[in-house]
DNA sequence: GTCTATACTTCGATAGAC
DNA sequence: GTCTATCGAAGTATAGAC
């Protein structure tokens, strides 16, 4: 007993009807959670009906993973741009500060908790960008001389860890602590590269 | 025109089914996300009729609020024995990088997102526990004498951000550099507190 | 390749029986 | 105080028309 491989039953990448239901899932999950991203609501978001959602993907876990990997490639290009423009420690902080999309991120991972596509999808993107950051972070502390006081990937993840649970209180509207962290963090980079 | 208060249609609060449907729904929300503690679930789990969780709780919003307190309450009792029987630094960072409870905190969190009822309950949590944690976290580094290097507000973020970091990794199945980054810390905590 | 008609399942919530 | 009968809306997905 052989699994028949579905029929993929998929449009072209580049239609326009795909691409608007991809922007409004993306809406909607960072507006309302990924639990509002239902057929229904998506198609009537980008003004279409709810069967062509199933047209264009055929799940709606297929949906999820094709928003979530068009997002993901886009946020590793404007990082390797960024980085390749300035490769400072100050910019890597910057990049990872601003608190744009954190809430998209905690719907992707609260579905990834639950969803085994999603959780692959996730992980991949996860060490892709890791390794772009590591890169990053590697060769700016050991042009300032202090990579053996404190491993690359430790302050990598501290880095991450604060970022991170900057935004999640922000959105919480709890703030107590965060701007002495930020100035904390900030000193420390400024020490290391002046001006 | 005044709002008509609702007859709040509530069970009392130490009924056995009242339990059983928290029970069950704190359960799925673990097993597989707030977007499937629906009614029927929660009372399929709970050997109940649907119907009951409308009784108990009015709505949704209201057993998911009752859930996250419930659970929340004893978080926060747990925290203080715990720390009133050693309030060493070692024992707080045990107690956060304890990865329990992990998942149910981002899916409260996402939850929180787009539910005003839950935001709100998560904030005073949150609140609440940050003072405690901050107490704890004062008291130990006045006692070793570096609380003016480092403030004990910032010791706190970056502790809480790198266990919260590294407690969704592991879910998601990327540990690079986890160890590492344990081993640093648990080394710095070593040199205040030797033993 | 694009979209619609339609099937069947599950949802939250209320009214009212016991 | 406890629980059941029932409603209308919303959910995913497929088969098939154009």
């Amino acid at each position: 007993m052989t699994t028949t491989p579905q029929p993929r039953r998929i449009g072209t990448t580049d239609s326009k009807s795909r691409t608007q239901l991809l922007d409004a899932a993306e809406q909607l999950m960072l507006d309302e959670g990924y639990a509002a991203v239902t057929s229904r609501r998506v198609a009537a978001k980008a003004g279409l009906k709810p069967q062509l959602v199933h047209y264009y993907f055929r799940t709606m876990d297929d949906l999820y993973v094709e928003a979530f990997r068009r997002r993901a490639d886009e946020n590793v290009a404007r990082f390797e741009r960024a980085v390749a423009a300035d490769h400072s420690l100050r910019r890597l902080w910057e990049l990872n500060i601003d608190p744009r999309g954190a809430a998209l991120t905690i719907e992707f991972v609260a579905l990834a908790n639950h969803r085994k596509a999603i959780r692959a999808e996730i992980a991949r993107y996860a060490e892709r960008f890791r390794a772009a950051q590591l890169d990053a972070v590697t060769a700016a502390l050991e042009t300032h001389g202090v990579a053996d006081r404190m491993p690359p990937i430790v302050a990598l993840l501290l880095m991450t860890g604060v970022s991170q649970v900057l935004a999640i209180e922000q959105a919480l509207g709890v703030t107590q602590g965060h701007d002495a962290t930020v100035a904390y963090i900030e000193d420390a980079i400024g020490r290391l590269e002046p001006g």
